[in-house]
DNA sequence: CGTGTAAGGAATTCTGACACG
DNA sequence: CGTGTAAGGAATTCTGACACG
C-alpha cells in the first residue's frame, strides 16, 4: 500500500516516534509525505516502514546526511533496500 | 490491510461520498470505525471497500436495514461477500 | 429513509523558535 | 545533530438538530 492515507499522529502510534522526529526526517529529505489542501501531511505504510528504518539507522550511529546518500544510491540502483 | 489508520476525510476522498453518508452508515450499524482518544473515527481499507459496497447497494434500491440483515448473514455464514 | 447544511466546540496538525550539547 | 517543548493559528472532525419527502 503506497497510498498516502494517514496523518502524522497515526505514524507516531505505528512507529512509537514523536512528531518532531518524523517531521525532522522530512526536513532532511528522507521521507516525502504529500499534503492536504490545508497543509496536513499524509503518509503511506511504505513511509512508515522507511521511517522505522531511518530511526533504526540513526540509533546505530548514522547521520541523516549519510542516510540521504544511501537513499540516493537505492533510488539509482536496482531496487529495494 | 485491516488496520484502522485513516480519518473520515480520507474515506470521503477514496469513496467520493460525504461525511454525512459515511457517518450514517455507521449509525445504521453497517460500518465500525474505531475511535481516537479524542473521539475521532479511524477507518481501514477494508472499511472503505465495505462503504463503497453499501452505497452501491443503496443506489440499487436496498434499505440500510436490509443491508444489515445481509451483513449478519455473512458474518454467520462461511466467509466474504 | 438517506442525505444536506449551519453551528459551536473539541481534537489534531502546522510553523518557527529557543534549548541542549 | 537530533530531539524536546511552549505558543498561537489553522485545518479537520464531532455531535445534535432542522430540513426534505
Amino acid at each position: 500500500m503506497e497510498e498516502k492515507v494517514m496523518y502524522i499522529g497515526m505514524v507516531c502510534e505505528l512507529t512509537g516516534l514523536s512528531e518532531r522526529q518524523i517531521r525532522y526526517y522530512e526536513e532532511r529529505k528522507l521521507v516525502f509525505p504529500v499534503r492536504t489542501k490545508g497543509g496536513v501531511r499524509k503518509y503511506s505504510f511504505e513511509d512508515v516502514d522507511n521511517i522505522r528504518e531511518i530511526n533504526r539507522n540513526i540509533k546505530d550511529g548514522f547521520r541523516t546526511f549519510e542516510l540521504k546518500g544511501m537513499l540516493n544510491k537505492r533510488l539509482h540502483g536496482r531496487g529495494q533496500a
